[in-house]
DNA sequence: ATAGTATTGTGGCGAGTCAATCATTCCAGG
DNA sequence: CCTGGAATGATTGACTCGCCACAATACTAT
């Protein structure tokens, strides 16, 4: 067991804050400057990669990659174009002074990214989304307002009952929200606790545009966070099946299929 | 020349947009997808890590480091090591079981990476520093709530009175504040809406813990944040005057200077 | 003090990387 | 069609890294 204030966590720790200052270590030098074996300091670098906190490289070790990497599967690789399209589609509807709620995941950073590169004017940010926090934060005429909660490090999202409250006490002319299915009855997703949120967006915002890419079609999964009628917008990659394209329309969702 | 459109420039784009996905790449994996010599890979890496787009890495290239304070000073860098020694100290503090609040700014940043490394075991973390967040959130025993708020970009901190009311909605063990100053009447910071929420979490937590190097000593600014007499602790990396020291010692705060 | 565990060092081998040189292919302009 | 520069591939030798097994040392708890 690592004993705290022994000389490797010393090491380890200062191999963490050489990486606040530089990108990038090399095994090597690590060892020179701290007077060990190079089989040491790849030990140490080892540890911490190991343990989330640093990014291993060949020879040495980089600051750990902050954004967001929610399990890049190669599926999801392959789709960020897709992605980057929806996200413009979507950015377009957004207006000068709108107050905007964006939800948490990977498509809706995307979004994210789209907006901040529209320069549309001042909007209101309001988001339970790390990513999306960090994208938007640097642009000039943004504002962004962060939910409280627990931070879960996957979805790099905030989640609980205060987050939910929190979106509660606020009205936002849009709502952008993922999902991770989109069934006839509605958007659906595996984690109940996002769901939460996704519904607290959805109730206070006059428009709900929902954000999914063309794999989400017919997935059914947990939860299904709210019927279709309470979707304004739809913006997508792809057409859906007969089945589910009928089922938007009847209930008067408009359909997108970004190019 | 390289010429827009041009094979050559096509592989450079795709490198730096695999680079936002993945936080390194190795010349040998890319010399594969590309089906071209892992000379040529290493010559677009080579150009890319010229042109300061993308970080070289031994065997490969790494996202470039986006420095988490975009004002880095020659003084601030330079005082990294201080800082790390600091946050050093300050992890030692913390015990198994603890709920800590942490301030935003450089130093209690630094102070996240120290925890980060230090393996204290489980602990619950309340703080208002996206950096802070974002630095513990991959430790799979630390748990982290963030503050609610207007976030701020240049201190990528979250302020306004949701944060302060949120943080009085707590209770912790320890409270680590960061300030711009420190005199004799107790820590001084230039943003008023900071000084609000270090008033909340030295309000709230049984035992605050300043953070500050040696620069800010006898500096006075806007607003005091506190009285010295409400510090439990005070971590720093240099010795205080005569008169800052006694005044310290006077109220009983503990001083530690980290080696 | 002693046993037991954690940590570190050493040496060797296979594999990967680097830098430099030279040959080859690609491509636009004459 | 030809030509010259850019881009790419191939080869080579020196160097570096990763990994493994084993030995030596440091530390902890009883």
């Amino acid at each position: 067991m690592t004993v705290p204030g022994s000389k490797k966590a010393i090491r380890q720790q200062q191999i963490v804050a050489e990486l606040a200052t530089s990108p990038i270590v090399r095994i090597s030098r690590l060892a020179e400057r701290f007077g060990v074996s190079t089989e040491t300091a790849r030990r140490d670098i080892e540890e911490l990669s190991q343990r989330g906190i640093i990014d291993r490289t060949y020879g040495g070790a980089a600051t750990r990659y902050i954004g967001f990497q929610p399990a890049v599967t190669e599926r999801n690789r392959h789709s960020v174009v897709e992605r980057s399209r929806i996200g413009r589609a979507a950015a377009a509807l957004v207006k000068p002074g709108d107050v905007v709620m964006i939800d948490s995941g990977s498509t809706t950073t995307q979004f994210a990214r789209a907006l901040a590169a529209a320069l549309v004017g001042p909007v209101t940010i309001l988001t339970n989304s790390l990513s999306v926090a960090t994208t938007l934060v640097d642009i000039e005429s943004i504002r962004v307002i962060l939910c409280p909660g627990d931070l879960n490090g996957r979805e790099r999202g905030l989640y609980g009952p205060d987050a939910v409250a929190f979106i509660g006490r606020y009205y936002a002319d849009l709502a952008f929200i993922g999902a991770s299915g989109l069934t006839v009855d509605g958007p659906t997703d595996v984690e109940s606790r996002a769901c939460s949120i996704k519904r607290a967006m959805v109730e206070r915002a006059s428009r709900t545009v929902l954000l999914v890419d063309g794999t989400k079609f017919d997935q059914k999964h947990l939860e299904v966070v709210c019927p279709l009628v309470q979707l304004s917008d739809i913006i997508t990659d792809a057409s859906p099946k007969r089945a589910l394209a009928d089922a938007i329309r009847k209930v008067g969702t408009a359909l997108r299929v970004a190019a």
